[in-house]
Parts: structure tokens; C-alpha cells; sequence
DNA sequence: CTCACTATTTATAAATA
DNA sequence: TTATTTATAAATAGTGA
């Protein structure tokens, strides 16, 4: 969608490529949504499994803090059965 | 931060422009996440209010489904306290 | 994994209708 | 107001170290 080149919106089957690209990409949707949060002073919580299935979890507001570990706990439990 | 100016991060004092952008940046940050749950097949779950309070739940890989609703669930039992 | 570079695509702020 | 347009800012794909 950005870059050098224009890319299809599928999976993409290189591990190595996937993992630079979740890396990347994950780091704008972080900042996205701390910018939604500030400029429109909302509560949002964001959770990711990393294609190796490690757990990120980001909620900008200071009172999502406990929501979010919450939430994410029963999000793991629930995913994973 | 995009757009004919460059805009600072922080609170939009106006009610309309926060509102006005909340839907646009809304817009932008499910399609990035969608692109990212593609792309790099993980599970990703999106959780906002709106500045009126309004809750949107995004979970783009079908297994997310019924976890993202019982994640909101929780969610709004608990950012409700 | 992480950083930098940068051409190119995409997102969006402001303007316009 | 809501929708569309457009100029510009920002994100990122490919690449290399």
C-alpha cells in the first residue's frame, strides 16, 4: 500500500518478510491510535498476536491501563483454546 | 499530522472537528488493522469510544469473533467503573 | 532483530461544493 | 450540515548495512 512498491493485501508467505512487516507495521498502528486517543480523547484498546504468537497490548489512556491486562488475559485464554 | 497542515497531537477543543476527525482517523486505523491481520495473519482486536461514548469493536479474523465480544464485554463493564 | 534511506503510496487537514 | 476534492504530511516496501 506504501513504498517502493504497491503491495496486494494478502497474506504474505515469506516468515522472515512477515515478521519485518508485523515489526513495521505495528509500530504505525501503535502510534495511530495514540494519536486518535489524543486528538480525539477516547479510550482504545489494541491487541496483536505477533505471527510467532507473542502478545501485544496497548491502550494509550492512563485508565485502560487495568482493562487492558484484563482484557488481554481473558483475549489469551480464549484465543487459545 | 497529514493532509494541508501539519496538525499537533493533542485534545481538538472544537466538538465538531473531534468528531469529524474521530471518523475519518477511525476509518484509517480498522483499515490499517485489517491490512495488518492480512498481511501478516495474526488476530488483532480494535476497541474505541467514541467521543460521545459510542463503542466500536473491530476483529478482523473470524476466530476473533466471539472474543471480541465478550472482550467488549468486559471492557465496557469495566471502563464504565 | 534493528536501524537508515528514500521512492512511492496512502492517509488526511483544509478547502470546496 | 454532509460529501467530495486536493495539496500536503506521513507511512512504508524494498533495500542494504
Amino acid at each position: 500500500m506504501m513504498g517502493r512498491a504497491k503491495i496486494e493485501i494478502k497474506r504474505i508467505e515469506n516468515k522472515a518478510n512477515r515478521g519485518v512487516t508485523y515489526s513495521k507495521r505495528r509500530k504505525g498502528l501503535i502510534k495511530k491510535a495514540y494519536e486518535l486517543s489524543v486528538l480525539c480523547d477516547t479510550d482504545i484498546s489494541l491487541l496483536m498476536f505477533s505471527p510467532t504468537g507473542r502478545l501485544t497490548s496497548f491502550s494509550p489512556k492512563q485508565r485502560c491501563y487495568v482493562p487492558s491486562l484484563i482484557i488481554s488475559f481473558f483475549f489469551f485464554v480464549i484465543i487459545s483454546t
